[in-house]
RNA sequence: GCCGGAGUAGCUCAGUCGGUAGAGCAGUGCUUUCGUAAAGCAAAGGUCGGGAGUUCAAUUCUCCCCUCCGGCUCCA
C-alpha cells in the first residue's frame, strides 16, 4: 500500500472539513466519498434531497464554504479513529445511503470498518454547539486541524460526477479543492495553471490563426486556416518522407464504405453508437469510416500476395469520422473528424517482433525530432479475471499476441507498463502517451499486433514452400492524428514552432514605407529559396510592427531601413532573442536554410515552468 | 450522453432590475515616414447564439434547441 505523506493527510482532512461546511448549509445533503487527488481533494454530495428553495450548489458559493472551512481549521478540530463492528456501523449510518452501501461492501470483503470522529474539544465560542461528526473513512488523518495552513488551500470548482464512477448511477455534485503546505506553494501552483492556460492550443489557435470551428459545420469538425494547414502539410510531408525511407508505401482510400466491410471486421453492430449514421443510397447503407484498417485490408486482398512482398507496409494519412459524445469534445484534442498518421504492416509471423521493434524505433525518431522528451508506452492486455464477451478470438491467439508484444517492447529496451483490461477487442495494444514541457500528457497513438483481423478478412500470402499462410498485422500511428498532434505541439512549443514547422518563417519589416520597395526585393529572394515569408507593409511605427511580429511568434524578423538598403543587408531579429545585427542576405539564407533542413528546435520557449 | 456555468462587434470585455446597446484592440480612410514590443485623427462596424412563448414592447422574463467552458463517463 502506498504510504500517505503529511500533505496528503492534510488534503484528506480538508475534504472532511468541506463536508462539514456543506452540511451546515445543506443539512439534507447526503455524503458520497471525499478522497485525495493530485494537489488536492474533492468531496461528492447528493443534493437531491435539498429543497428547491435552497437553490442548490453553485460555484459562487465556494468562497463562502471556503471561509467556513478556514474557521473550522482555526477551531482546532480533532480527528479520532475508531474501529466499529458491522451492526454498529449499520446503525450509525442508517440514514446515509452511500456510506451504507460502502459498509456492506467492506463487510462482505471481511475488512475492518473504520470511522473517524471529527470534533471540537471545547464548546465553540459564542454558540451553544459543539461540532461532532462521524465519518466512515479509511483514513489516515492529521491529529488536529491546527496542522493545516489556512492560507494554503482553495476550493476550485463544482462539477458533476457519477456515484462510483459509473454512468448508470446517480450523478452527484463534486467540489474540488487544492491544498499545499505553504501559501507560496499554492500561489506557485495557481501561477502554473495560468501558464497552462496561456499555452492552451484553443487560445493560441485563435491568436495565431491556425484553425477554427463553425456552428454551421458542426461540433468537433475543425476547419484548418492557411497557417494551420501549413503546419499540417509540413508535418505530413516529413512523415511521408520518413515512411518512404523506412520502406513504407502510401495508399489512399475513400472516406465511406458499404456496411458490409464493418460486418466483416466485426465493428457492426458493437460500435454502431460511435459511427455517424449511415447514408442510404439505392437501398445500400454506407458509413463514414471510423478507422482505416478495413479499407487497407481490402487493398492487401486485392490480389494474391507472396512472402517476397512482406513485410508489406501500407501507410495512409487517412481521414476518419467518429461520433464522439458531445461532452467529450475538446478543441483539437478530441474531435469527430480527424486525419490519422496510419499504417498497416502485413508481416510473416516469424518477423513480427522484429517489425514491431522497428515501429518503436520510428516513434523514438519522431519524438526526438519534435523535442518530445517524455513519452511512455502502456501495453493494454486482456483482463483475464473478467473475460466477458468484450474480446474476440481464442486464448491461444491472445497468448501469442501478448507474448510477442511484450517480447518486442522488451527487446526495444523501452520502459513500458502493463494495463490489464486495456486491450482492444481484437488484440493487445501499446498506447503511446506523450508529455509536453508543461507536463500535460496525451495519448497520441497506438501500436497493435493483430492476429485476429487476418482471420476475419481471410488474409493470406504464399510462403517459401508455396503454402498459403496467414500474416500478422501491425497497426501503427506514431504521430496519432494531425489534429491531436498539432494541438499538442501548439502547447508544447507555446505557439513558437520550430522554424521548419512555422507557418511564416520570416517577416520582413521595413522601418517606414520608404523601404517597402527594398522589402519586396528581399521577399522575392526568400520566395526563390522556398522560405515562407511575408512583408509587413502596414503604415505603422517600427515598434508596432515588431510587436506584431513577436506576437505572431515569427522565428525571424528582417528589419529594413536606409542602412540595410545601402549595404544590401538585412537587420536580423530572432524570436525571443531580439536584435542580432546586420547580415548579408546570402549569410542569412544559409543560416535559415540550415536551421530548416536540420529541423532545429526552438530553444527559447522549451522550458519547464 | 450526464451535472454545473456561459454565449453582447473579428478579438477581449462592459451594460440593460423589459423601452432594440458601449469601450479597448484589430480592420478601413487620412495625417505622419519612423531604427528594435502599442504614433495621431476620423468614419465604420451588432437581428445581443437560434427558435417559440409571455408582454403595448424581449438582448433582458419563460421554454426548447445549438455551440463553447469546467468536470464525470466514454475513447475500436
Amino acid at each position: 500500500m502506498k504510504k500517505i505523506n503529511e500533505i496528503e493527510k492534510i488534503r484528506h482532512s480538508l475534504s472532511h472539513l468541506l463536508a462539514i461546511a456543506v452540511l451546515e448549509i445543506f443539512p439534507n445533503a447526503k455524503l458520497g466519498i471525499g478522497p485525495i487527488i493530485e494537489n488536492g481533494f474533492y468531496y461528492d454530495f447528493d443534493l437531491s434531497a435539498v429543497a428547491e428553495s435552497e437553490g442548490g450548489l453553485t460555484p459562487d458559493q465556494l468562497p463562502k464554504i471556503e471561509k467556513r472551512m478556514r474557521e473550522l481549521v482555526k477551531m482546532g478540530l480533532l480527528f479520532q479513529k475508531e474501529i466499529i463492528d458491522f451492526a454498529k456501523a449499520k446503525k450509525t449510518f442508517k440514514n446515509k445511503p452511500y456510506k451504507l452501501e460502502l459498509i456492506k461492501e467492506i463487510n462482505k470483503n471481511k475488512q475492518k470498518i473504520t470511522v473517524y470522529k471529527t470534533f471540537a474539544k471545547y464548546q465553540i465560542p459564542n454558540t451553544k454547539y459543539q461540532i461532532q461528526f462521524t465519518y466512515l473513512c479509511a483514513g489516515p488523518h492529521i491529529k488536529s486541524t491546527k496542522e493545516i495552513n489556512p492560507a494554503a488551500f482553495k476550493l476550485t470548482k463544482v462539477a458533476g460526477a457519477y456515484w462510483r464512477g459509473d454512468e448508470k448511477n446517480k450523478m452527484l455534485t463534486r467540489i474540488y479543492g487544492i491544498a499545499f503546505n505553504s501559501e507560496k506553494e499554492l500561489k506557485e501552483h495557481i501561477e502554473m495553471l495560468e501558464e497552462v492556460e496561456k499555452r492552451d492550443h484553443r487560445k493560441l489557435g485563435k491568436e495565431l490563426d491556425l484553425f477554427t470551428f463553425s456552428d454551421e459545420v458542426g461540433a468537433g469538425l475543425p476547419l484548418w486556416l492557411p497557417k494551420g494547414e501549413t503546419i499540417r502539410h509540413e508535418l505530413e510531408k516529413w512523415a511521408r518522407e520518413t515512411e518512404k525511407k523506412w520502406g513504407y508505401q502510401h495508399i489512399a482510400t475513400p472516406h465511406i464504405t458499404k456496411s458490409k466491410l464493418y460486418e466483416i471486421s466485426g465493428h457492426l453492430p458493437y460500435y454502431k453508437d460511435d459511427l455517424y449514421s449511415p447514408i442510404n443510397i439505392e437501398g445500400e447503407e454506407y458509413y463514414l469510416k471510423p478507422m482505416n484498417c478495413p479499407h487497407t485490408h481490402m487493398i492487401y486482398n486485392a490480389r494474391l500476395r507472396s512472402y517476397r512482398e512482406l513485410p508489406l507496409r501500407l501507410a495512409e494519412y487517412g481521414q476518419v469520422y467518429r461520433f464522439e459524445k458531445s461532452g467529450t469534445l475538446h478543441g483539437l484534442m478530441r474531435v469527430r473528424g480527424f486525419c490519422q498518421n496510419d499504417a498497416h504492416i502485413y508481416v510473416q509471423p516469424e518477423k513480427a517482433v522484429e517489425e514491431f521493434i522497428n515501429v518503436i524505433k520510428m516513434h523514438e525518431y519522431y519524438y526526438k525530432t519534435l523535442g518530445i522528451q517524455n513519452w511512455r508506452v502502456v501495453l493494454g492486455t486482456r483482463d483475464r479475471k473478467n473475460l466477458r464477451k468484450k474480446y474476440h478470438g481464442n486464448d491461444a491467439m491472445w497468448d501469442m499476441a501478448e507474448k510477442l508484444s511484450k517480447e518486442a517492447l522488451e527487446k526495444s529496451s523501452i520502459k513500458y507498463e502493463i494495463e490489464e483490461g486495456g486491450a482492444a477487442h481484437y488484440g493487445p495494444k501499446a498506447d503511446i502517451y506523450i508529455q509536453s514541457v508543461i507536463g500535460k500528457e496525451y495519448a497520441i497513438g497506438t501500436d497493435q499486433l493483430d492476429l485476429y483481423m487476418p482471420q476475419r478478412f481471410n488474409l493470406s500470402y504464399i510462403d517459401k514452400n508455396g503454402k498459403e499462410t496467414m500474416p500478422y498485422i501491425i497497426h501503427r500511428a506514431p504521430l496519432g492524428s494531425h489534429e491531436r498532434m498539432i494541438g499538442f505541439l501548439i502547447e508544447h512549443y507555446a505557439g513558437a514552432f520550430p522554424i521548419w514547422l512555422s507557418p511564416i518563417q520570416v517577416r520582413i519589416v521595413p522601418i517606414s514605407e520608404k523601404f517597402n520597395k527594398y522589402g519586396i526585393e528581399i521577399l522575392e529572394k526568400l520566395k526563390q529559396f522556398d522560405i515562407r515569408a511575408e512583408l509587413d507593409d502596414n503604415n505603422e511605427t517600427l515598434g508596432k510592427k515588431i510587436r506584431e511580429g513577436e506576437k505572431q511568434k515569427t522565428p525571424y524578423l528582417l528589419i529594413l531601413g536606409g542602412r540595410e538598403e545601402e549595404n544590401k543587408t538585412v537587420g536580423v531579429r530572432q524570436r525571443g532573442k531580439g536584435d542580432m545585427g546586420e547580415m548579408k542576405m546570402v549569410e542569412f539564407l544559409e543560416k535559415i536554410k540550415n536551421e530548416i533542413n536540420n529541423k532545429d528546435l526552438p530553444k527559447e520557449n522549451n522550458k519547464k515552468l
